[in-house]
DNA sequence: TTTCTGACA
DNA sequence: TGTCAGGA
């Protein structure tokens, strides 16, 4: 399967994304509102964020750091031509998902890291993410 | 039990 | 942004 795929999966519960980002529920869905993130939804409403979601929210994070406010962070995506796209198909989620236990998500992102050192990518994540490698 | 939306002493 | 209500 391609990494574009593989990235854009609907894995990541909001518990799981929150202790991934280290960022309040509150301000996911405030983010979500403003159009900087488009997490897939479950056949429950529950909101299913992707590692190119987590990506964003990370970036998102590091910006408003810097004290960069929403519509900055906005400018800043258009510039990248990063439009958040629904990168899903609502009926293949149900299929794909299931509570991932801790084994399962620390074997993704170290997976993840690895494809990001290779890349060259943006060590954002790399450092971010580390974090669940103590 | 976790997450969702809406609202504001 | 925090936090509470009332549901799913």
């Amino acid at each position: 399967m391609s990494d574009e795929v593989r990235r854009s999966m609907p894995l990541f519960s909001m518990g799981i994304v929150q202790s991934l980002t280290a960022l309040t529920p509150r301000q996911i869905r405030y983010y979500e509102q403003n159009g900087l993130v488009t997490p897939a939804r479950s056949k429950g409403n529950q909101r299913l964020f992707s590692f190119n979601d987590v990506d964003r929210l990370l970036e998102i994070k590091s910006l408003v750091e810097k004290g960069v406010n929403l519509a900055g962070i906005r400018q800043v995506f258009d510039l990248k031509q990063e439009t958040p796209r629904p990168d899903y198909k609502p009926g293949e989620v149900q299929e794909v998902y299931h509570q991932l236990s801790e084994k399962e998500l620390r074997k993704m992102l170290r997976k993840e890291i690895e494809n990001d050192a290779g890349k060259g990518n943006f060590g954002l994540r790399q450092g971010e993410l580390s974090r669940f490698f103590h």
